[in-house]
RNA sequence: GCGGCGGUGCUGGAACUGGUCUACAGGAUGGUCUCAAACACCAUUGUCCGAAAGGACGUGUGGGUUCGAAUCCCACCCGCCGCACCA
């Protein structure tokens, strides 16, 4: 009698052992051979911050079942594993600690790597490197050096955020409501000189092609969102006094004759500038002293009344000379458009707000919808009919849209304006004033000035430093041995960028170098890219639905440009699950409510935390975790692996290698034959729910079931045909809970489950004989009778009318219509 | 305000294209086993009326379409997420 009694801890360690010495999940990149098609699939690449966390089991639990089923339904998986492992969490803890960033690195990167384990995923562990490596970031280097020779990489004076109580640029992510996410103080905005990418090149193909990828509808909403493009034209509103062309971007040039003002951002370097010598001088600066004061936020705040003061000037309005007074407000922001705009208080909410606080004029220009030239429906944003558009008449009565375009070729010819795009979108600032980061491969040398590194000399090692504290500037500012260096150019004195790159940059390739890690003589040989790229199926949390997915897709189209890639799109299709929280709120420290992965495994073991994961709802929802849930999938779990180690004493030893394992023994009837349709059924639903639509918490459910159903049965029917159906539980439970179905699979077939090809459930199997015909009268149901499948209609409604509830409610009445669904129901409309 | 997602038993959720509402699991109640408990196993479990047969009601609210609506349409309420002076 073999022990017969479910100990995880004893099961699971069994099997990885097995996994880790066959290296049963390493995939070579040359398929010689092999006709299988490829599928990457991948998970987002995990930041190791001291232990994994409950989201990070729920990515894996879902990847891995995806990648299980691809390899069981005819892949070739590529599945590995890696870490985002340059980043801030790393270099505040050794600012607090003295201890290296590199030392507590390592030993997180450990900790996942036992914890990975622990779960059992099935990684090809080959492929393994974090991103910290001098081995990876010489080409996250290389790849920043081929797109400054393309220009794509570029230094400009920006504005950053700068926290002042810890002395240091933050990136943006860091600031939360316009204070530090570290230490809450109110951060400000300095000048310094920034290392961009141009990412807004690219906003036409990067808003494009999402057309062409697999991805969610509200990701490709909030990218779309993001790159905020609108088009409209640049018109040149003149100032005649100081002879200066100010252009303003509108959406609505068909509005232009509506102007009756004119308003520069605070921040606009001409505020002051038009300002002096007036009578505003000293309200205006004044103004924009202020406006500079506060955050953003602030000045986004929702219902703030319209501020701003008038700088004494006038500019023209091309289409009709008119002369229109400048002011300064903050509602108008320089960092979209160009930070000037032309006002038309009519047609707009805010321009008609500050009108309303200032008392400035509002002039209709477009009728409303019934032809409504009233004041009372102003503002008015809607298109209509043109009215007032002196001198221009011939527009009078012609539709807005094609009023637009009018003016649009107008102003063109005229030389006052053209058609233009706008973007929300910005260039991606990759500065940071950080220590534990990529370095920037550039030197700055005084004959030569900005020289990039050849690439034979990278990596540009990060160096040991003692103090990470920041001052404002990197720490590796300090580190004089490193920072002084010989112009590669002139061989003169130079110094070395002393910023390192935005963690985006290290996550923005890793997929690329995962399909040829160990190459060392570039960054991926294409013909092996070629071969895995793109990613299948990506799987990763909402919250990098703009910023990494954005930045991938972004290098993938600049490499391609430059000829390193074949492909535009990283990531076919993606998968964002949803978020697991604990008494309806986000795990934090704070609360208490933190859910431990590893205590999870060390109590239930790991088929039970994946398995219960997947189990609780769909997982692209939220899902909360419950104590009283992981044991019921538990309890699940135990009772599939007691029955299958039972049957396979009862069945015997097992089939011969060559033996059908799955099929019914020939002729089965009865319960055999209802266990065995059973089996089936669950084939047919498992696959159905993981194909498709992730359904994995169904898919568990319907595996649930045919253990019951075994339970049910066990005494009743065949030993063979026990064994048949449990080893098709097992089967089909191997992507949500890998080792107890291994083991199980084993006892009943002596066979290993992961080389077994995806069942298959027989046709045959899932048709029956009978169905139960639902009767309705008048769309209720008022009985239910047992009827052959294959009943004519006519068949079908004499049933229905015999049954005797039917019977009961047709008493004394008239039967109207006759509706038969085949397969399903009757339903008699009675008067 | 705009965009997205959602609202179903005591709880998590199922019901895929209009066709048996509540699969599966949790919880609860009762029982078997046990000296006892835990485990395990079995049974019951939407609400109301009824001894039962059976009936009425029931998927956020109100209306509509249909033989038939959780599902489609209209109006509204509530919750969560994202964006939010983007000209």
């Amino acid at each position: 009698m073999a022990e017969q009694r479910y100990d995880p801890s004893r099961i699971e360690p069994r099997w990885q052992q097995v996994w880790a010495a066959e290296r049963t999940w390493e995939v070579p990149n040359d398929p010689g051979g092999d006709r299988r098609a490829k599928s990457y699939v991948l998970e987002m690449l995990p930041y190791p911050s001291g232990e994994p966390h409950i989201g990070h089991l729920k990515t894996y639990a879902v990847g891995d079942a995806i990648a299980h089923f691809h390899r069981r339904t005819g892949h070739r998986v590529l599945h590995p594993m890696g870490y985002d492992a340059f980043g801030l969490p790393a270099e505040n803890h050794a600012i607090k600690t003295g201890e290296h960033p590199r030392a507590s690195t390592a030993s997180s990167i450990k900790s996942f790597q036992r914890q990975f384990r622990s779960w059992g995923i099935s990684i090809d562990w080959s492929r393994e490197f974090g991103t910290h490596e001098p081995r990876y970031y010489r080409w996250t280097q290389w790849i920043f050096l081929a797109l400054f020779e393309a220009g794509l990489a570029y230094r400009k004076e920006a504005a950053v955020k700068w926290c002042p109580n810890d002395a240091t640029v933050l990136a943006n992510e860091q600031v939360i409501d316009g204070h530090c996410e570290r230490c809450g103080a109110e951060v400000e905005v300095r000048q310094l000189e920034q290392w961009f990418f141009r990412i807004t090149d690219y906003a036409d193909r990067l808003l494009d092609d999402l057309g062409g990828i697999d991805w969610p509808e509200h990701v490709k909403t909030m990218q779309r969102n993001w790159i905020g493009r609108s088009e409209g034209a640049e018109v040149v509103f003149r100032c005649q006094e100081l002879g200066i062309d100010y252009p303003v971007f509108t959406t609505r040039p068909d509005t232009l004759f509506g102007a009756t003002f004119f308003v520069l951002a605070p921040e606009h370097p001409d505020a002051l500038r038009l300002a002096r010598g007036t009578e505003h001088e000293e309200a205006v600066r004044d103004y924009v002293n202020r406006a500079a004061g506060e955050s953003s936020e602030e000045r986004g705040a929702l219902e703030r009344p319209k501020t701003g003061v008038a700088v004494g000037r006038t500019v023209t309005n091309p289409v009709n000379g008119e002369q229109l007074p400048v002011f300064v407000a903050d509602y108008v922001l320089m960092e979209y458009g160009t930070g000037a705009i032309m006002a038309v208080p009519a047609h707009d909410e805010r321009d008609f707000a500050f009108a309303q606080a200032h008392g400035l004029p509002v002039r209709r220009v477009v009728a409303g919808p019934e032809g409504s030239t009233s004041p009372d429906d102003l503002p008015y944003a809607g298109d209509g009919a043109m009215v007032d558009s002196h001198p221009h008449s011939e527009l009078q009565g012609l539709h807005s849209r094609d009023a637009l375009a009018r003016i649009v070729g107008w102003l063109d010819a005229e030389g006052k304006g053209h058609a233009s795009v706008s973007y929300r979108l910005r260039d991606w600032l990759v500065s940071r004033q950080r220590y534990w980061g990529c370095p920037i491969p550039i030197v700055y040398c005084a004959r030569c000035g900005t020289v990039p590194v050849p690439t034979d000399q990278l990596p540009v090692e990060l160096p040991d430093i003692a103090d990470y504290a920041p001052r404002g500037r990197s720490p590796l500012d300090a580190a004089e041995d490193w920072v002084a260096t010989t112009c590669p150019n002139c061989g003169g004195p130079a110094r070395r960028e002393t910023d390192t790159m935005d963690t985006f940059v290290d996550s923005s390739w890793y997929f690329l170098r995962y399909c040829d890690a160990s190459n060392d003589q570039a960054a991926w040989d294409p013909t092996v890219l070629a071969e895995w790229m793109p990613v299948d199926q990506y799987i990763g949390g909402v919250e990098h639905a703009i910023l990494h997915l954005m930045y991938a897709r972004f290098f993938c189209k600049a490499l391609a440009d430059l000829g390193h890639l074949g492909f535009q799109e990283p990531f076919q299709a993606l998968f964002t699950q949803g978020m697991v929280t604990k008494d309806g709120a986000k795990m934090s420290k704070s609360k208490g409510n933190v859910v431990s992965p590893a205590a999870i495994v060390k109590r239930y073991g790991a088929d039970t935390a994946r398995a219960y994961i997947l189990f609780v709802g769909p997982p692209d929802q939220d899902a909360d975790w419950s104590d009283e849930g992981v044991e019921g999938v538990y309890r699940f779990l135990g009772r599939l692996w007691r029955l299958s180690a039972e049957a396979a004493d009862l069945a015997g030893s097992p089939p011969d290698a060559s033996a059908p394992v799955l099929d019914a023994p020939a002729g089965a009837e009865g319960d055999d034959l209802e266990l065995l349709r059973k089996a089936h059924w669950a084939i047919e639903k498992v696959t159905g729910d993981i194909r498709g639509r992730f359904a994995f918490n169904t898919a568990i459910a319907a595996i649930m079931e045919l253990t019951n159903e075994c339970s049910r049965l066990r005494e009743r029917v065949d030993p063979q045909t026990l064994r048949a159906a449990l080893a098709t539980a097992n089967s089909l439970l191997f992507s949500f809970a890998p080792h107890a179905a291994a083991d199980g699979y084993e006892r009943l077939t002596g066979r290993r489950v992961w080389e077994e090809p995806w069942p298959e459930a027989e046709p045959a199997l899932l048709e029956r004989p009978t169905f139960e015909l639902v009767c309705q009268i008048n769309g209720k149901v008022r009985d239910r009778v047992q009827a052959a499948a294959d009943a004519s209609e006519e068949e079908l409604k004499e049933l229905c009318r015999n049954a005797p509830n039917v019977q009961a409610h047709l008493d004394g009445h008239e039967i109207v219509k006759e509706v038969v669904v085949p397969r399903r129901l009757v339903n008699f409309v009675v008067r």
